[in-house]
DNA sequence: CTAAAGTACGTGCATATGCACATACAGAGA
DNA sequence: TCTCTGTATGTGCATATGCACGTACTTTAG
């Protein structure tokens, strides 16, 4: 039995990759009135439901902690965002203004529209399954360590 | 039976991105001394496979023509990939030179490492499963047809 | 042949992503 | 108190991503 051949379409993370284009596309375009991108949507659910420290919330939302402070920027010139430094300077707390409180709101509701949307498209168990496998994976495959120099 | 409170991470397209993160850095981890991301041993194989236009690679790829455009600059730059105009001057031929041939065969060989060492951290089975149901993923999830104007 | 329509691409702009390096601040020890 | 070290964060650089808009070239209608 000789081994298939290789095919670049092979690769569990280009295939990830394209997947998460194309939802990416699909739930931006409903979130499109609010001016929300998904990650910007994502950081706002997040910071309603526990303020944060930056690094904290970086890691809750397992982004790159630079990645977030960059994020962060077109939500505070929004207004939806303030950064205010701690007892500690070394921390930054990022808190939701009522604006932001109020942005999250109208995106939420557009969310739930897309949400509703892929669920008309894939199905609603295939969705809940999708959820559940993509869950699963993320269990398994740990996040790499920086290396500790 | 009341419905469950939505949590931020109920979301399908945040979790993708989660997932393609963690999966990117896996793999790029392994392809470091290769000097290529991800995208850019995707875009040498599939020159590989077949040389294209660039509009036609794009769609192969699945991936913005604009996008793609950029990711050849560096490409180019290190000599792996030639563009030149066809017949029709409207039209970019994209081309794997023989350094780049070179280049993605070392690649290959990295990647081969990265797919095993997720094949063992995930089981060999548990990959496998994992791509069908990306593919299949992909394949109910239609990508959006930009609005013909 | 010439203007209009169509096709394939590139650029500017705004994020998203992560690494390497620099900075700011706090606590521990001399 | 004055470093030294550790912690939290910011910046520079290089891609990745996609939309809006502009450009170059081809084909087609008149």
């Amino acid at each position: 039995m000789a081994k298939k051949p290789e095919s670049p379409l092979a690769c569990t993370g280009a295939r990830a990759r394209r997947l998460t284009r194309r939802l990416t596309s699909f739930y931006e375009a409903h979130l499109r009135d609010s001016g929300l991108r998904l990650t910007q949507y994502s950081l706002l659910m997040q910071l309603e439901a526990t303020p944060r420290m930056l690094g904290e919330l970086a890691a809750a939302l397992e982004m790159d902690r630079t990645t977030l402070t960059r994020s962060l920027k077109p939500l505070r010139d929004q207004g939806w965002v303030i950064e205010a430094a701690g007892e500690d300077a070394r921390f930054r707390g990022v808190v939701l203004t009522e604006e932001g409180r109020r942005a999250r709101l109208a995106a939420q509701r557009q969310w739930r529209t897309a949400q509703f949307a892929l669920e008309q498209e894939l199905g609603r168990d295939y969705v809940a399954r999708l959820n559940e496998q993509l869950e699963d994976a993320l269990l398994r495959l740990k996040p790499l360590l920086p290396e500790e120099n």
